[in-house]
DNA sequence: CTAGGTGCAAAAGGTTTGCGGTTAA
DNA sequence: TTAACCGCAAACCTTTTGCACCTAG
């Protein structure tokens, strides 16, 4: 009760070392509010509509830290600018080739990538990055 | 037998409308010759020390042009600059992450994505690409 | 003859960095 | 007081583009 959830971002951002200061709230409350996985310019537009003063290096520096401090993912898709993605749940992502959206795929509770892939002996896997490509459930009708 | 490796090239490029020039060729030579994915960068060195007149721009030129041939694979990792591979079998890339090194996973015979993912009902899946991290079998020793 | 290619240089696009000034533990 | 952070502008790196010239069909 006494903690809420202001408290426990601050204490993600404190366990590593960081400040959490008003752009970097600003930055992620962006994310929360809206998922549709803008880019590092989307975001630098929103947050400037609250705070007028932010400059998209800012942006940049505390989306890299949301990055490091493990509270948002860095989303690449081909050479397109980076999307950003508050969804910490283990998913690869889904994009439709019709409307472009991006969607989250959640993987299956005991997913095991050897169903998938021939793994070669010896080697270690540790995380695995995945972008699907086909039409949205609404585009395919 | 009258068809040679060559001819079939060839005709590969010549079924998309494109000619099969010296820079192409040697583009795609240098791919197949030492299969480490490389740069663009890294093609442009190569295939310079065989057409010392080659310009980078060229070089783009030419893999672009295979890209859409079909006969090359265009790897992109994260935002770093992208990698090319002449493998045409269905498969994903793993990164060492002692090494740096990438290797071709290939997939499963019938690989099955619904076994590792919950796709959404309507979603109609066309194609995946996946990078996957870890150590490889030489730097897990 | 002309569409497709080449090489060059310049530009574009996304991201990072250097720096002086500011702020919070 | 001092390390972290901000905003700005310039730099950076990869990739693309415009253009004049060239070449194969």
């Amino acid at each position: 009760m006494i903690h809420s959830a202001k408290n426990q971002l601050e204490e993600s951002m404190q366990h590593a070392g960081r400040r959490l200061t008003p752009q970097r709230r600003e930055v992620l409350e962006v994310l929360l509010s809206q998922r549709d996985h803008p880019t590092a310019v989307e975001v630098f537009l929103r947050v400037k509509s609250r705070i007028p003063s932010i400059s998209l290096a800012t942006v940049y520096n505390c989306l890299e830290t949301l990055v490091k401090s493990g509270l948002v993912r860095q989303v690449n898709v081909e050479r397109d600018a980076s999307r950003y993605c508050p969804n910490l749940q283990e998913h690869s992502h889904f994009i439709c080739e019709k409307c472009g959206k991006v969607f989250d795929i959640p993987l299956q509770p005991q997913a095991k990538p050897e169903s998938v892939w021939q793994i070669p002996k010896g080697f270690k896997l540790t995380s695995f990055e995945t972008t699907m490509r086909g039409t949205c459930s609404h585009c395919s009708k």
